[in-house]
DNA sequence: TGCGAAAAAGCACGACCGTTCGTATTTTTT
DNA sequence: AAAAAATACGAACGGTCGTGCTTTTTCGCA
């Protein structure tokens, strides 16, 4: 039976201690180039002693998934739903995610974003996990943004999923141009393009706002 | 010597032939995931006689990366040079980049944005090659929209290597969401998406131009 | 302190990987 | 038609992959 028992302390410390190696590994060469091969030598551990942990490479891949989806929902949602709702807590969503990207996403990899290449076309419960993550995290957003509009942040004929859908795509260039082409002004790039989608879905409104985040210091001057 | 020669007929045919098989398979599994073995069995040909033609494994991911450059400016930049400068060439780029999406990169993959995942930290010659295409590509965009500015389309103060950023993430997150999420919405989503952009750095001498493009029939309402 | 269970290691397997080599076949040139 | 070159093939190499099976070590608890 390779189901992993439910233990005391010291299976699942060494069971977080892999998944945290892994985690690594991952980052740079994705879920498809994780080998528990060259996993257990980072270790010092066995291959099998590795495997047993898991069951599977699959099952590994999944955990995989859940762990760094809690990590990305630790540092970027969480601490934003402590905010008020509407424009401020979007954009603190939008803040810590922006921070997240420059601290471990662009030095490491993506997870999200390498997994949903990897695995946009090929069936199975990795691809589904995948989808699962992704969905849960558009969702969260989407929410944000539909309080957004409902506190009159936004205008009302903003179309949440097409403000998600905005700032997903400035996400992506973001970890494309900073990662594949070494762009160091990718992020105040990301930045413009967010109050200047922000701007447009406020309208009117928004340049309160805006100065409001301005005078906060949040932000170099360009 | 695995260097290739430069026959007349019959190596370069089967050469293209092979160049065209694998392109379908890492268009699916990237250019990590084709494998010499499999796209010698899915030709019917023998292992050897299928390396034979390029050398290493490497040679042949960099010339599938020059052949699939070729087929994107074939389809995507050439056409759209023909129009006059300004906006309504900058918009064909658009506009056959998300048709070419559309029929051969949503269905199969694209290997740009796979390619850009898996070689971002990976250092060599194909990672070399993929930022060399990258490059140009977003190079062709940015005169296109310095040309637009010049010709008055666009604003003057209009960054245009800002608005290139920006034009790439909506692909990137079409990408996204019409494959991983299968969401058929993203195709009208980049849609609007663009022309919310264009307008915003158009200012007020974007909306004839618009309303042109949009009695011209080229858009199906929201 | 000792015992049972959990965890890790050791070993072996079949499959596939990229690559090399020798040779047969086909195409091009002379 | 003969000679030369290009192309394709089949077998084999050393490696790595994921995954079982068996044994040894380690740990938690009475």
């Amino acid at each position: 039976m390779p189901k992993p028992v439910l233990s005391n302390s010291k299976g699942l410390q060494t069971r977080a201690a892999i998944l945290d190696a892994a985690l690594a590994i991952a980052s740079r060469d994705g879920l498809e180039g994780l080998s528990i091969g060259m996993l257990a030598e980072r270790m010092g551990k066995s291959k099998s002693g590795v495997f047993a942990h898991f069951g599977s490479r699959e099952e590994l891949q999944l955990a995989l998934i859940d762990e760094y989806a809690r990590r990305f929902m630790e540092a970027v949602f969480y601490p934003a739903i402590k905010l008020p709702r509407g424009l401020p807590r979007l954009s603190a969503m939008f803040e810590n995610w922006l921070h997240r990207i420059q601290t471990v996403d662009i030095p490491n990899g993506c997870v999200f974003i390498s997994g949903a290449v990897e695995f946009d076309d090929r069936e199975g419960p990795v691809r589904e996990r995948m989808v699962g993550v992704n969905r849960g995290w558009q969702g969260e957003m989407r929410k944000a943004a539909e309080q957004a509009i409902a506190c009159g942040h936004l205008r009302t004929d903003c179309d949440p999923e097409q403000l998600v859908f905005e700032l997903y795509g400035v996400m992506l260039a973001l970890h494309h141009d900073a990662r594949l082409l070494r762009d160091a002004r990718a992020v105040e790039r990301a930045h413009r393009a967010f109050d200047r989608t922000v701007a447009y879905y406020a309208g009117a409104t928004a340049t309160a706002h805006l100065a409001q985040r301005a005078a906060s210091g949040q932000r170099a001057a360009a």
